[in-house]
DNA sequence: TATTGTTATACTCTATAACTATA
DNA sequence: TATAGTTATAGAGTATAACAATA
């Protein structure tokens, strides 16, 4: 372990920005059939939180409110959620993920995951553990809280 | 290097999946005013290959024709590449990046650098290095050839 | 008044399909 | 005919500003 801590460098971070951007591109990409990143990513949110107001949500997922309204409008039309009203404060409701929401979040999630997989293949064991612990401190930058 | 080679964690790679869209979006947001990701990553492109035709570029930035077109329409508008048709086929023209491109992609970079600098602030010399690492299999990930 | 969420509107990015110009 | 690029069109995702309902 270095004793000074470097700054990253210019270099690092420019390719970081713009590895992420085309990582992204290609994950809308190849979900243009099925459940969109935007989607997938919410309804992961509202699995794992469990019930959420729209506010919270949209704190979570890092959008304005306007965008999260969207989003889940899309989501309770395909019945993925379901929003139950707050009996205390009429203004809110708490949004959760429906069995069907479940069952099409897993299948989606085994889609999507064989395309990126299949791209994993090309690193060695050891490049894919490398990228498994750089994953956390990626979630951290992101300030996702598990 | 190991003899068995296990595939990646179904947990991992939906992690990574949800943190790469998250952290585009991130960029996305914070670089509202100035050049978008879209534009930068083409600008970069066009910089760092030389004068590329149109398709070219498509194939590159991993987009159909029709989105380079715009792109490429937007970036010219702002005076930021040129287009010096081809003397021999007629159809196609290469983009070179400007002088106005050039300093421009500078300052941005400068900007859209601290945005994330700030939030690499947070994690040690070792997990940025470790972050460093990981990086060229992020790039293998998308295909990007240096 | 303050807060929560929605509606109205606009813009970027991207795609597919159909077309034009050139090879 | 085949290829390179453009135009037409559509849809997702996001934002800001203005509004409505409730606290």
């Amino acid at each position: 372990m270095p004793i000074v801590t470097a700054p990253a460098s210019v270099e690092t971070i420019t390719r970081l920005r713009l590895v992420v951007m085309r990582l992204s591109r290609l994950l809308r990409q190849q979900s243009a059939d099925e459940l969109s990143p935007t989607l997938t990513s919410t309804l992961s949110t509202v699995e794992r939180r469990g019930p959420l107001t729209l506010g919270e949500l949209a704190a979570a997922e890092r959008v304005q409110p306007p965008s999260m309204t969207r989003a889940v409008a899309r989501l309770e039309e395909r019945g993925l959620v379901t929003r139950v009203p707050d009996p205390v404060d009429r203004r809110t409701a708490r949004v959760s993920i429906s069995a069907a929401g479940s069952k099409t979040l897993t299948a989606a999630r085994r889609r999507k995951n064989a395309y990126l997989a299949e791209r994993l293949t090309t690193l060695t064991a050891e490049e894919r553990a490398s990228l498994e612990r750089a994953l956390p401190l990626l979630e951290r930058l992101v300030g996702d809280q598990l």
